[in-house]
DNA sequence: GTAGGCACTTAGTACACCGAAC
DNA sequence: GTTCGGTGTACTAAGTGCCTAC
């Protein structure tokens, strides 16, 4: 769009307390005159400054702006300072860096198209509409500038609500449900509520195990309610199961958490592979993934799911007297902010923690440490059943590491053959040269050594995560505080464990943790 | 208690991107 | 220059949980 010539914004004067000097003496100078001084002042760090043919040509130039009176006493470029100028250059520059503009997470408007949904979604293939600026609320401070409508249309709504975290939102015509515009996960506003977030699970950490003395307890209570509510917490707290909320019928995929499991979903063995009580799950959950599941359980568990269950259908609720309000209505007297989810950030943390204490081995090199890491990211991963589809090009992939090991291998083998060789001519020459090739094989079977041990170590870990995904808890339910602190103890650079975003992500935990940070 | 509205976190997938290998 | 393979990011659906009105 052709708008004209853009000019150059107006001189602005320099703020009086930064000064030039001429021989030595602070002088103030017209605004032409300083106006081509700051430019001098900004490139003062250049070389050019130096040149001759540069300072001859600037102070003429520079003298053509002058007033007559400025002419006659600066007649030296040498006696001119403008030291005081360029570091008010640079401070703003560095100021201007430090200004930190909060990042978007999702700033374009979703496009419309085909609902897909995920599962077995019964609203698979319905038209989701366009997104049109009468759509639109914008929320914004009272007196920032926000941005105008396309030509010709208005925004639904300007709203000032400074009690809400959004920026826009715009309803969806598939669920009716509200989308919104919000800031990135690097964003301070995120950052606290994540850190938050991790305070609350700490505060369970000590108060879990009365809790956990109370459900047992509550087994045994005479109110069915009571003892609903009991299975289904240990539930939640042994398995990582989520709360469950109720869903409507007919809008979305039929999937369920632990409040709304059914009968059908759970099958009860009194013995099985040598185990006692053993309860089978099997099950859709969030994003219908499947859990699958086969766990012993206390006697006092299993018999109160067989009361459970007695007479009624398998498409029955499993906890016909419970739901997420009543249990998290619970929670919160147990302890303040305590709701289901907390379970899972707990139990996730914890185990990382656990697992990192228990598998990480100090003699280990580098990659050894990561791996152990990994694994230890894996464990929360598998108790908070993130999956992933395996990648399409696993098993190319992983062939084609296998061939760069046997590789390794037979380059190792050859090496260390030179290395025989070498010293047995050692041994009968005796001579400088000879020291240095045993030297040298040395090393490169050394080197070779250690790159077949990284190749093996991607390998094992590559294979243990065929289909689990790791990202989910890293992003969510790790507090990233036993991270850093399990980086900075053992010497692993933080970048080798979370990548740029991620990084961002938790700038507030990187700056606050130090390696005796315990969770 | 329950139904709906709202704001927020959590989730897996597709694909863009980029460096290395060919 | 092209292909390959792995990584990071964008996307947006699908959860949780709180609040209010009846």
């Amino acid at each position: 769009e052709h708008k004209g010539p853009v000019f150059a914004p107006p001189y602005e004067p320099l703020p009086s307390k930064v000064k030039f000097y001429y021989d030595g003496k602070p002088m103030k100078l017209s605004p032409e005159a300083e106006e081509v001084a700051t430019f001098f002042a900004k490139m003062l760090d250049h070389e050019y400054t130096t040149k001759d043919v540069f300072r001859k040509n600037f102070f003429k130039d520079w003298r053509k702006e002058m007033t007559s009176e400025e002419k006659s006493k600066i007649t030296d470029l040498k006696k001119c300072d403008f030291t005081e100028m360029s570091e008010y250059f640079k401070a703003q520059s560095e100021a201007r860096k430090q200004v930190k503009h909060e990042r978007i997470a999702n700033f374009r408007i979703e496009p419309p198209g085909l609902f897909r949904g995920r599962g077995d979604h019964p609203k698979m293939g319905m038209l989701k509409r366009r997104i049109r600026p009468k759509d639109i609320i914008i929320n914004c401070s009272k007196d920032s500038k926000y941005p105008e409508p396309p030509p010709g249309t208005k925004w639904k709504e300007i709203r000032h609500d400074n009690k809400v975290t959004w920026l826009v939102s715009w309803t969806e015509n598939i669920q009716g449900s509200i989308k919104y515009i919000m800031l990135n996960p690097s964003s301070r506003i995120k950052g606290e509520k994540d850190w938050q977030k991790y305070e609350t699970a700490r505060q369970l950490k000590k108060c879990v195990d009365r809790i956990r003395a109370q459900y047992r307890e509550d087994w045994k209570s005479k109110e069915m309610k009571i003892r609903q509510r009991a299975v289904a917490l240990y539930f939640i707290d042994k398995l990582a199961l989520r709360a469950g909320n109720e869903k409507e019928e007919g809008e979305t995929a039929d999937t369920v958490g632990c409040c709304s499991l059914r009968v059908e979903h759970i099958k009860l063995y009194p013995e099985s592979e040598g185990q006692e009580f053993v309860v089978e799950f099997d099950f859709l959950g969030k994003d219908s993934i499947r859990y699958y599941n086969r766990v012993p359980v206390e006697k006092r568990v299993f018999k109160n799911l067989q009361l459970f269950m007695e007479n009624k259908e398998p498409e029955d609720d499993l906890f016909d007297r419970l739901n997420t309000s009543i249990l998290n209505k619970h929670l919160q007297e147990l302890m303040d902010g305590l709701t289901a989810k907390v379970f899972r950030t707990y139990n996730a943390s914890i185990t990382l923690q656990q697992q990192l204490k228990e598998i990480t081995n100090g003699e280990d090199n580098i990659p050894a440490k990561i791996l152990s890491y990994n694994r230890a990211n894996r464990a929360v991963a598998i108790l908070c059943n993130h999956q992933r589809a395996p990648p399409k090009t696993f098993e190319k992939s992983m062939q084609n590491l296998q061939a760069k090991i046997d590789a390794k291998k037979e380059q190792l083998s050859e090496t260390k053959r030179e290395l025989k060789s070498a010293k047995a001519d050692l041994k009968v020459r005796r001579d400088e040269k000879c020291k240095k090739l045993v030297e040298g094989k040395k090393k490169a079977v050394q080197r070779i050594e250690e790159q077949l041990m990284k190749l093996e170590v991607q390998a094992t870990d590559r294979e243990e995560n065929k289909q689990i995904a790791l990202g989910t808890s890293k992003l969510n339910y790790l507090d990233p505080r036993i991270s850093v602190a399990w980086c900075k103890k053992w010497g692993v650079s933080i970048d080798k464990i979370y990548n740029k975003t991620q990084r961002d992500k938790f700038a507030w935990a990187i700056d606050m943790a130090d390696e005796d940070y315990e969770f």
